[in-house]
RNA sequence: CGGGGUGUAGCUCAGCCUGGUAGAGCGCCCGCUUUGGGUGCGGGAGGACCGCCGGUUCGAAUCCGGCCGCCCCGACCA
């Protein structure tokens, strides 16, 4: 490739609002471009890039056998009916009419369609295990797209689905996508790790996200250092400690006037927060008005919650839900509260201040069990230092990138759509259902966010858009020019794929823009060195630099690119 | 959807407070120069109806109102 005939150009600056280092990167070295908030396209250099992505993890999932197909972008709303995920993607799917009225979903997913498909030609228990994937477009109206390619609008993903007989198969099949996923993303220059995840309120029991972890990302990652428990903060849990029985006296109220907050308490009363108990009160998605009881210094997670009380969206309760449970805002207590009440695991039997459900009061001595009764749950957020559930020790917190997850939906989506099979005893069983998704153009970047340094990119070498970047200076003296382009029909005539900067610009500028580009190997063909019959390679990631004999160096190179 | 910010040339920005008809640097084109780190000199083109609509005013990039786009935080995100 003829870097003067290019199709986008690298900047020198990034534009103002972009912000994460992979971000500016991606943007400044011409990867891809903005065409309206969260909705990109890849110039030629991030095309390359994305094929290769994809073509790794097509190797790794045909190595476990999953079939590669295609299902189309638009999709008919019959069959997104059939689950309910008609009305509850509403907020971001895409929707679009055709001529006679009829609706469809711009793709924000395809298990219903696959499993459409799969009531279809999947008649026997003998066609089973089988697991099928495609690379396609995914339209999401989100929210907030932000940081470039890291949380889009529309963007291709693979995703792949598996159909098995039973539960044992199910697994089997799920733990050969996560050694799959795994491979792939090594593979691609990614330090993915698997973490344990929420299964979102799409039913299914297991789930696990890759993530690479960095502080550009948005998920929070619980982390032991001490042994392999790693999961996401809507899933992690903590070894919670026995407090000791209660020896409180009975309770008393106590005036409080003007003191609604956490810390408000703890200035006036003097102690600490977490000798208070906060009682939250939440609406849920049916309208019911839950109390969740957390001792002071915890946080409410809310996924957890969302899980207990059936799904759906969460919010806080208005006045009229107040009025209805007799609760005063900023001194809601759970002693007399008539709403169902949920009681962190974290609240321990002991005496606590809490809020009396009286303007300016709160009751000290209040001992959960002896003065009020609730559900325990396990709802609260992990904190640094929390002990690790497996083996104590204090774990971490750190910002990850959802690279990648895998779903084990057990029969969720079978028997909403009444997708069965002939079994072996001869009985209609459901189809044992699971998902696997990478987003590939998120995948991209996070290459980025993670493998860069002050001058630009430093490609991992087996996503590289190419393995050379030939630079010839200067350009107009025919020597060199002659000498570079046999070297680059040489490289080309190998296999290597090489991009070669014919263009007139001064040294400085053809350095600025192979670090920028960040191919692993730069070869510059000079005035210098070409009488000398010498080429200079440099690699990207080290620096380190070696003279070839220019007679030589395209065999040397092709080993240097791709050593086997 | 809530909060905050922002919108002036391809990019980075100044000008706005205090109204008078729009600027700089980089980039782009040509020539020479230079050719191992965004080179130098000279010339040149073009380029923003100052996000849009309305209002105030003799006059609006500038003041006022509304809307839109984009960015950030939050909510949301099988």
């Amino acid at each position: 490739m003829r870097q003067s005939t290019l199709f986008g150009r690298t900047l020198r600056d990034a534009p103002a609002d972009a912000q994460t280092p992979g971000h500016k990167l991606m943007l400044r070295a011409a990867i891809a471009r903005p065409l309206a908030a969260g909705i990109y396209t890849w110039l030629p250099i991030g095309f390359r890039v994305a094929k290769k992505v994809e073509q790794i993890i097509r190797e790794e999932m045909n190595g476990i056998g999953a079939q590669e197909m295609e299902l189309p972008v638009i999709t008919p709303a019959e069959y997104w009916k059939e689950t309910g995920r008609w009305d509850t993607l509403e907020p971001v799917a895409f929707r679009i009419k055709d001529h006679s009225g009829h609706d469809f979903m711009v793709s924000y997913t395809h298990e219903e369609l696959v499993m459409h498909h799969g009531r279809s030609e999947l008649l026997s228990y003998r066609q089973l295990p089988v697991a099928v994937y495609h690379f396609q477009s995914k339209g999401r109206d989100e929210a907030r797209p932000r940081a470039g390619l890291l949380r889009v609008r529309e963007f291709v993903m693979k995703d792949g689905y598996s159909f098995d007989a039973d539960l044992a198969g199910l697994d089997k099949t799920y733990w050969a996508h996560h050694g799959a996923y795994a491979r792939a993303f090594a593979r691609m220059g990614l330090d993915a790790l698997s973490v344990e995840s929420d299964t979102g309120n799409m039913g299914g029991d297991v789930a696990h996200e890759f993530q690479v972890l960095t502080d550009v990302g948005e998920d929070r990652i619980v982390l032991c250092p001490g042994c392999r428990y790693s999961a996401n903060m809507e899933k992690a849990v903590r070894r919670a400690a026995a407090g000791a029985a209660s020896t409180a006296p009975a309770m008393e109220p106590v005036s409080t006037p003007g003191a609604s907050s956490i810390e408000d308490l703890v200035r006036t009363l003097g102690i600490e927060a977490g000798g208070l108990l906060k009682t939250m009160l939440i609406r849920a998605a049916g309208g019911e008005v839950v109390a969740v009881v957390l001792p002071g210094d915890r946080e409410l997670n809310e996924a957890k919650l969302r899980k207990l009380v059936g799904g759906g969206e969460l919010a806080f309760a208005n006045e009229a839900d107040f009025a209805k449970v007799r609760g005063i805002a900023g001194f809601v207590g759970p002693v007399g509260l008539g709403a169902r009440i949920v009681v962190d695991v974290s609240v321990a039997e002991r005496g606590y201040v809490a809020g009396a459900n009286r303007k300016d009061t709160h009751t000290r001595n209040v001992v959960p069990g002896r003065d009020f009764a609730g559900e325990r749950a396990d709802v609260h957020d992990v904190k640094p230092g929390d002990e690790c559930p497996s083996c104590g020790k204090p774990l971490e917190i750190r910002r990850g990138v959802e690279v990648g997850n895998i779903f084990k939906f057990g029969p969720y989506y079978a028997d909403k759509m009444g997708a069965t099979f002939l079994a072996e005893d001869g009985t209609r069983k459901p189809f044992m259902f699971a998902s696997y998704g990478i987003g590939v153009s998120r995948a991209v970047q996070t290459i980025i966010e993670t493998n860069f340094d002050d001058a630009g990119i430093v490609w991992p070498a087996a996503v590289a858009p190419f393995d050379v970047h030939v630079v010839a200076m200067p350009v107009k003296d025919a020597e060199v020019r002659t000498a570079a382009e046999t070297l680059v029909a040489d490289l080309e005539g190998r296999g290597v794929e090489v991009l070669y900067d014919d263009r007139d610009e001064s040294a400085g500028v053809k350095f600025a823009d192979a670090d920028l580009i960040g191919c692993p190997l730069r070869v510059t063909v000079s005035k210098r060195n070409v009488g000398a019959g010498k080429v200079e390679v440099r690699r990207r990631k080290s620096g380190e630099v070696l003279m070839l004999d220019a007679a030589a160096a395209a065999a040397e190179l092709a080993l240097l690119a791709k050593p086997s």
